[in-house]
DNA sequence: CCCTATGTTCCCAA
DNA sequence: CTTGGGAACATAGG
């Protein structure tokens, strides 16, 4: 259930042990996830992350691309072993395997020729452009949350972290996008900047099942300050966290801080 | 049986 | 055509 930070970590990590790597062998054990054909033999250039999804670039013209959606992992093992339960692909290399898990089967996973143009979306982890964020909010009544998590806006923000920035940003996620000030978005893209940094640096939020490519947890889930924390104390003001729904998806915030 | 789950896409009504 | 809400996808766990 990969949001940006757990996404960048598997990017680092991947191309850490990946690049350079041959492609000797490929195997589908769920064909769901989509067709992987053309890969073996090549060689990883460069792995590029976009938004959530991951692009691993190979010698020639052809990218995999890869998303993880709400349950899917990635892991590396040195050696080949017994084939975990879940697990939709193996890729082997000289150096080890990569793994695809996913309990859920929603993760897919594409061959395409590799893209030299960015998509035009800006990226969460770069961006402190509150103008940009001003200007596509203007009129748009839907809630400030569910806003940040439209990847067609500004790309990398899912539940965990839309919660934890309006929060630290100590706007309610309720509030019409539209109605949000331009004194405002910039405080969110403080934040934004703030907190996705943090949690990238902690590896992502180990909340229930989210490993790195190593199967390692996170630290982010120490640093929570209201996700998953209904009934819990606001640690500002004392008061009681509150969930809502918005937009189908778990919302917490502090009503008294957040305005 | 109910509800929940770190995501995206499709459908429908306004 | 745009906007926003809800269901669907598939599976596990409380």
């Amino acid at each position: 259930m990969p949001e940006l930070p757990e996404i960048e970590t598997l990017r680092r990590q991947l191309s850490h042990v990946l690049r350079g790597e041959r492609i000797i062998h490929v195997e589908v054990f769920d064909p769901k996830i989509g067709q992987l054909s053309g890969l073996r033999g090549r060689t990883v250039k460069a792995v590029r992350r976009e938004g959530k999804a991951i692009w691993i670039d190979l010698d020639g013209v052809l990218s995999l691309r890869l998303h993880l959606r709400m349950s899917g992992r990635l892991l590396w093992r040195k050696g080949p072993a017994a084939r975990p339960a879940y697990a939709r692909f193996r890729f082997c290399f000289r150096a080890g395997e990569l793994l695809c898990l996913d309990p859920r089967r929603f993760a897919t996973a594409q061959v395409r020729r590799t893209e030299t143009e960015s998509s035009g979306v800006p990226d969460a982890l770069r961006m402190k452009d509150a103008l940009g964020l001003e200007k596509a909010a203007r009129d748009r009544r839907l809630p400030v949350k569910t806003f940040l998590m439209d990847q067609r806006i500004i790309a990398g923000i899912g539940n965990i972290y839309a919660c934890e920035i309006l929060y630290e940003a100590d706007v309610d996620p309720c509030k019409a996008a539209g109605c949000v000030s331009l004194q405002e978005w910039r405080t969110i893209a403080q934040a934004m900047a703030r907190v996705l940094k943090i949690a990238v640096r902690c590896r992502g939020t180990s909340i229930s099942d989210w490993r790195d490519l190593h199967g390692d947890r996170g630290e982010f889930q120490n640093h929570l300050q209201v996700y998953d924390r209904k009934g819990q104390a606001c640690r500002r003001c004392g008061g009681a966290v509150r969930r809502i729904v918005l937009g189908g998806r778990g919302t917490y915030f502090c009503p008294s801080c957040q305005r």
